[in-house]
DNA sequence: GGGTCCCCGTTTTTT
DNA sequence: ACGGGGACCC
């Protein structure tokens, strides 16, 4: 291939089928080969050649793959270490090691498995220079991307009130996603962004990055990318090494990552990816559904293997579920078959359930988790998934005062929180002298005097010296140029770090950081904080410094915490899960309650806004994801009014609930509600139940009504849609509503 | 250098 | 309504 960043499909690199290798040798009982249904075994046994594997939720996706490593292990077609098995996510690397590992035993350590990232950074650590950074380079968090970027658009002049540096960095993001360094992002490509600058300033800040040694997580799989184009001998190397490759969900790979796999696959050819086109729900952050679509063009002569046998869920949920991903467009083409027998009186229809408002969804939900609980089932089988965060709030008043245990997912993850991330500051300080962004994190933290004035002249000495901030500090306490004040503050700093630093080696480095955390005063200042949350935030330094207790160094600890930033939310007590959608995928619950299926709410109308037709099919897909979450039990709510920043909007009912086939869903909706019904405004005190959706019926209302809303107060309406009624309100301005809302006045 | 006031935005999130 | 961040003033 001529160009290894082109993404022309015109001409795909010419196949050349892998060479021959000895049959397996794997004995036809092997133990991760009992029990697998015929397509499974077809996609753990047809070891070489590319094979697209398309596994549809619940399916035993990820049994097929550490099955899979297992023959290709045992039959002696690879050493562990010629194996390549990429994950997105830490959790799913660490669950398929466990795996491979009862099965294979100890060969499984050498495994070349883990994160895109993680395994960027081991090729990276080794060939840095080729790419012009030192190995032992810095990954930075998205707090310190921030920052420098702000920093290079303050010296380029651009306003950052006109152009917030958060879009600016989410294109240079975009760009990363899709393997473009510097040099082959167009200069319109950013529109107006930044003054038509957008472009300049990535490469400014790239510049600023490897200044001072550092990479974005972006630039873990760019550089790899520019190291394997730069140096074909080292891309040979690891395209040699690579006999077997494996990708877990192919749909969420962005355009870096498949190029990424495309190059290192081009030797031998045996890459298997596994993934679910109907699950794709990250293309906002990059991902490319398209990767998946095309498997086949970039890899003639690759098998396609369908898992479409699901163990997970009710023939109804089956139902419903494909029923609903069968409206979108441009799929591969899956159904869902159970396959496990189930007694079709013992399981439930999907409900459907429409309410008054957002409090009464809250309450009907937690009554019906209280139900269950009573039946004897337990809290930790039942999740709330919201599709967007400001939806718990609601279900987290209601489970306090029932006094349901719960946890909510989805907070500020442990090394996000700003004392995490200044102590680690501090840390990185003292263990590599040229962290510039750790350095102007703590040389004020806590507060020693030193301002903007010193800082800035820090600056100007080591841009003129170029110089690490920390040795610009030093030489700069030499000289008369500071007031004295900050001059002893920033020499007394100075000298404090490098006492720290000359420790290293003596002290254990736990030790080590209690010490400095100690004597820099830090948390000596969140311990005369009198803020509520500063006792928590002095615990968890404590915590921060036992979690260092776990690794054999420091540098160690830094590397896992920048890759691994993830809560060990311990999966403890009985507790009913409240968390979004998207942090639901992978996981599987008895019962699943979906609240706010509204238009606007889900589908959300920024999606819809921004992403058009291809955004609505992505929320679809996502309430896919939903549905395939239950085993058991499906209760989804709308309700008919909501609150949204403070203000009452009235909501129709999310139209995925009209995309829900009537055999397998049972819908209740409280009386007043139910489209075409007799008008009520009052609250409803008992439930009808509300059999077909009838959306097209004549309304009672003409143009020109005089109405009245309970919310809305007294209107004129504008326009009838069936049972949809625009209304200009004298007081809450134009609106669209359900008529049965509102009364004739 | 630190505090106060105002204005803006307010889907989803991993590494 | 509310919180966070930036600008401005003391």
């Amino acid at each position: 291939m001529s160009d290894p960043f082109s993404l022309d499909d015109e001409s795909p690199a010419p196949f050349r089928p892998a060479p021959p290798r000895p049959p397996v040798a794997v004995p036809a009982d092997a133990p991760w080969l009992a029990g697998l249904n015929p397509e499974q075994h077809q996609a753990v046994t047809v070891t070489d050649g590319p094979v697209l594997v398309l596994s549809g939720a619940g399916t035993g996706k990820t049994r097929v793959l550490t099955s899979r490593l297992a023959q290709i292990l045992a039959g002696g077609r690879a050493q562990p270490w010629q194996c390549l098995a990429v994950t997105f996510t830490n959790k799913a690397a660490r669950e398929m090691r466990e795996r491979v590992g009862h099965l294979v035993g100890p060969a499984s350590e050498s495994l070349w498995l883990g994160t895109f990232h993680a395994l960027c950074v081991r090729i990276l650590r080794r060939h840095a220079e080729a790419v012009g950074l030192k190995s032992n380079f810095t990954i930075l968090d998205s707090d310190d991307q921030l920052r420098l970027l702000k920093q290079v658009m303050e010296a380029e002049g651009i306003d950052a009130k006109r152009w917030p540096a958060q879009a600016i960095m989410g294109t240079i993001q975009r760009w990363k996603d899709r393997g473009q360094p510097p040099d082959k992002v167009g200069g319109a490509e950013a529109g107006d962004l930044a003054g038509g600058r957008a472009a300049d300033l990535y490469r400014l800040y790239q510049d600023r990055l490897r200044l001072v040694n550092a990479c974005d997580f972006g630039d873990l799989l760019l550089h790899c990318l520019t190291l394997f184009l730069a140096r074909p001998d080292i891309l040979a190397d690891y395209q040699g090494q690579f006999r077997y490759i494996l990708v877990d969900e192919y749909q969420d790979t962005n355009v870096a990552q498949y190029l990424w796999l495309r190059l290192l696959a081009q030797k031998h050819r045996n890459i298997c990816c596994v993934g679910d086109d109907d699950q794709s729900i990250y293309s906002w952050r990059g991902a490319e559904v398209g990767n998946i679509l095309k498997f086949e063009r970039d890899f003639p002569g690759a098998r396609v293997i369908r898992l479409e046998s699901n163990y997970r869920s009710t023939p109804h949920i089956l139902a419903a579920a494909s029923h609903l991903i069968a409206h979108n467009a441009g799929r591969l083409g899956k159904t869902l078959r159970p396959g496990l027998a189930h007694d079709p009186d013992q399981t439930r229809k999907v409900r459907v359930r429409g309410v008054w408002d957002g409090p009464e969804e809250a309450r009907v939900v937690v009554d019906e988790i209280e139900a269950q609980q009573r039946a004897g089932q337990s809290l930790a089988g039942m999740a709330i998934l919201v599709r967007a965060g400001f939806q718990t709030r609601e279900f987290e008043e209601r489970l306090i005062t029932t006094g349901v245990p719960y946890r909510v997912l989805g907070g500020p993850r442990f090394y996000e929180r700003q004392e995490i991330r200044d102590a680690m500051a501090y840390l990185r300080l003292v263990n590599s002298p040229d962290d510039g962004l750790a350095f102007e994190r703590v040389v004020n933290l806590p507060k020693r005097g030193l301002g903007d004035a010193a800082l800035q002249m820090v600056h100007t000495v080591a841009r003129a010296r170029g110089l690490p901030l920390f040795e610009a500090a030093r030489l700069l306490v030499e000289t008369d140029e500071l007031k004295p004040k900050p001059r002893t503050a920033l020499t007394r700093f100075c000298d404090d770090v490098l006492r720290w630093r000359s420790n290293l080696e003596t002290m254990d480095h736990p030790q080590l950081a209690d010490l400095i955390l100690d004597e820099s005063g830090y948390v000596e200042m969140w311990k005369a904080d009198k803020s509520p949350d500063a006792p928590g935030r002095v615990e968890n330094l404590g915590e921060l410094v036992r979690a260092l207790g776990e690794y054999d160094s420091l540098e160690q600890f830094l590397d896992h915490v920048a890759l691994v930033m993830e809560n060990d939310s311990r999966t403890d007590t009985d507790k009913v899960v409240v968390m979004t959608l998207h942090g639901a995928k992978g996981l599987e619950f008895d019962s699943v309650f979906l609240p706010g299926w509204e238009e606007g709410v889900f589908p959300h109308q920024r999606a819809m806004d921004e992403g058009g037709l291809a955004g609505l099919e992505e929320e679809r897909r996502l309430a896919y994801v939903g549905l395939t979450r239950a085993r058991r039990n499906l209760l989804i709510t709308f309700a008919g009014n909501r609150r949204i920043y403070n203000q009452w909007q009235a909501s129709l009912p999310s139209r995925f609930l009209d995309e829900l086939p009537e055999a397998h869903v049972e819908r209740q909706a409280d009386r007043g509600l139910h489209p075409g019904g007799a008008p009520s405004w009052k609250r409803p005190a008992e439930v009808a139940t509300w059999a077909v959706p009838e959306r097209r019926k004549t309304s009672d209302f003409d143009e020109g009504s005089r109405v009245l809303h309970p919310k809305f107060g007294p209107g004129t309406v504008l326009a009838v849609d069936g049972d949809k009624l625009e209304i200009a309100f004298d007081k809450a301005g134009t609106k669209k509503v359900l008529d049965s809302f509102v009364e004739l006045m």
